[in-house]
DNA sequence: ACTTACCTCACCATTTATGGGGAGGGTGAA
DNA sequence: TTCACCCTCCCCATAAATGGTGAGGTAAGT
């Protein structure tokens, strides 16, 4: 790894408040010397937290426009298990067009990449690097530090994570192996009377499974325990 | 990187056939002189698949025992977003002791290492390292060769991926906004009035648009539609 | 011994979801 | 332009889920 990445894993490790998240965008940019750093978080309960050198303006426009309903890099994330160069995306609709457009005159660079890490609970993290360059200067610099950005990535979400769920990892609401069982079956799609036939209980013995992991959840109907046991990765299916 | 690791990438990212995974997890567990290295992932149809050192007779046994439902393991990394040391999870329940034993009885070690990454889709990779050490031994390890086992961690889903969805990324179904937004809704607990309230069109339109995704997912039913957009990332809670 | 949680079964009335039709207008791509 | 897909609205009858309340037995932990 590059000495002064190395040195930088301990910059992030640091960072104690959300503002610090701030900082550690600027001092990687500095350092890797390009435009613009962003580190983007979506968090178990939706909420978005987003810290980087891009403008207050460009981030305005973003939200303001909805642009996060159609921005391919977010787009072409959330499809993808590795790393992406910007330039790998599908640009050709007339919406990304103009959405590209906009970003140039905003001050993102016509380079990128992005790192998308996912999480248990729907957590969901981008890294982004975004630069001035010609396709193959922008090659060149990938090809010589992505694996350190890989690890960069996995210590700005250990960070995130640190503020998203402090503490304890086994807060949540746990089932027994019938309501685990239960839930699974109807999350598969079997009908109530289908899954009790499967579990040989009684159709009646199956509701009190389900309505007893529904009131553990905190969920307003099944497909919300469902939802939730899922999201949680209480199931399986 | 310790350069011997660095070699090892060639060949994972020669591995052409799942045989070669199998021989890959072997060079890896010599390559770091340890007991064990498997790599277990599930796809984006909810296959497992798994490649690894550890003796047939357990593997038959995990399956057979349905140890998968009870494996502290693979429980603890479905709710978190980092590598986790063995000793770190809860044991303390009657059938993980039991499942901890029958392992060591079969040749697994005592201490392991566990790298959980997601993906698109609900693929879900995890690499696990295992060896007989003391736990100052297998810390020191862990320290040494953590951020090398994440590029190699990636490095295997990458090619996993690759045999996964061949060609395209855009494999799987794909949603309408407005399909999304009402089986969102729906997952969050909603009923078909309140959701089609909150979209401001009448309950009839939602129930094509619940309809339409239902098909789409080939789902049974409305319950089993929010579990399969949920697994297959298309919504997010 | 006592409490807590789990597993199993039952009835009531009401609300909600489902499956099957049909119809018109919009937009974007081949 | 035509074709495909998306968005919006409507009716009907039947099947399924829900909410509330109750009850008896087992198993594990304090």
């Amino acid at each position: 790894m590059a000495t002064e990445l190395q040195d930088f894993l301990e910059v992030i490790q640091q960072v104690d408040t959300f503002e610090r998240f701030q900082e550690a965008t600027v001092g990687l940019r500095d350092l890797l010397n390009i435009t613009h750093v962003v580190y983007h978080w979506v968090n178990s309960v939706g909420e978005r937290f987003g810290a980087g050198t891009y403008s207050s303006e460009w981030v305005d426009r973003y939200l303001e426009k909805d642009y996060l309903r159609m921005d391919p890099v977010l787009f072409g994330c959330f499809q993808r298990f590795t790393p992406v160069n910007w330039k790998q995306l599908d640009w050709s609709s007339k919406a990304a067009k103009a959405f590209f457009r906009d970003a140039l005159d905003h001050g993102v660079g016509n380079q990128g990449y992005t790192i998308p890490l996912r999480g248990p609970n729907g957590q969901f993290a981008l890294l982004t690097l975004s630069h001035n360059a010609t396709d193959d200067q922008w090659e060149r610099f990938i090809t010589r530090y992505e694996r350190d950005l890989m690890i960069v990535a996995h210590e700005f979400n250990k960070k995130a994570l640190s503020f998203d769920a402090p503490g304890d990892v086994q807060s949540g609401p746990t089932l027994s192996p019938r309501e685990t069982a239960a839930i699974t079956l109807i999350a598969k799609g079997f009908s109530r009377g289908q899954a009790a036939a499967e579990m040989r209980i009684s159709e009646h013995t199956l509701r009190v499974y389900i309505e007893s992991a529904r009131h553990k959840l905190g969920a307003m109907n099944t497909t919300h325990a469902v939802a939730r046991a899922l999201s949680l990765g209480l199931i399986i299916i």
